[in-house]
DNA sequence: CGTGTATATGCCTGTTGGGATATATTGCCG
DNA sequence: CGGCAATATATCCCAACAGGCATATACACG
C-alpha cells in the first residue's frame, strides 16, 4: 500500500494508467502518447508493475500491457475510513436540509 | 490533485493524517507520537497545509491542526472511474453466481 | 544466420526531498 | 522588559529518482 502511493505520484505514471484504462496496449502505443523516450516508458512500466498496478501479456516482440485492479482497491479502502468522515458530515448536511424543508410551516 | 498524491507519498504524512482523524492537535503532540523531531513535523506540516490536507487554528503559542478532506474527495474522485472497472467486474460475478445458485436444478 | 523491430537495461546527470542541527520568531508570564 | 515555551525557518547533507543516450536482448522473417 505504502509504495502504491510513491508509484502514483509520478504523473506519467499516471497518465499511463488513465491509458491502460481502455485496455491493453504494446509499449510502442504508450510512448506515441506521452512525450517520453521509449527507455523512459519501459522504466516507468517496470515500476508499475513492480507495485502490481499493471501486468504484461508477451506476444512476439510485443509487449501487452493491462491494468491490474487490486493496489486501487487497497487505496480505495485507504480511503475509506475518510470517506467516512465526509459522508458523516453530508449526512449531517442532509439531515440539517430536511429540517429546514417545507420553509412556511 | 497532482500535488496531492506526492503529499500523500511520504509514509509520515499519512501518518499526520491518520492521528489528525480524531481530531485537532497541536504540533508537540504529533511529535511525540512520531520518532520525527519537532522541525520535521513542522516541516510536514506545511507540505501538508500547502496541499490544503491541514489547516491552522492558533491559540497562543500554541497551534491546532485540524484535517481538510478536500483533497481527499478529489482524490475519491480520481478514483472513481477505477472504481466503476471492478465494481462492474463484481458485478458480472454476481450476474455470473446468480446464474450457479440451486446447483440441483 | 543476418537484419530489422520492439522493448529492456546500464550508466550518467541534475534535481528534489527528507532529516538533523542550529537559529529565528512569536507570544505568554512574572 | 527578560526569559521560557511552542513552533517555524535556514542551512547542510545524503539518498532517491526521473530523464536522456547508448546498448543489450528477444523475436520474427527472409
Amino acid at each position: 500500500m505504502a509504495s502504491t502511493f510513491e508509484v502514483l505520484a509520478e504523473p506519467h505514471r499516471r497518465e499511463i494508467l488513465d491509458l491502460l484504462r481502455e485496455g491493453e496496449r504494446p509499449v510502442g502505443d504508450l510512448v506515441e502518447r506521452l512525450a517520453l523516450t521509449q527507455p523512459a516508458v519501459s522504466k516507468h512500466l517496470r515500476v508499475l508493475r513492480g507495485a502490481g498496478l499493471v501486468e504484461v501479456r508477451q506476444d512476439a516482440q510485443r509487449r501487452w500491457y493491462r491494468l491490474r485492479l487490486d493496489p486501487l482497491v487497497e487505496l480505495d479502502s485507504w480511503l475509506e475510513p475518510y470517506r467516512r468522515m465526509w459522508t458523516s458530515s453530508l449526512d449531517a448536511l442532509e439531515r440539517h436540509l430536511d429540517t429546514m424543508e417545507d420553509p412556511d410551516e
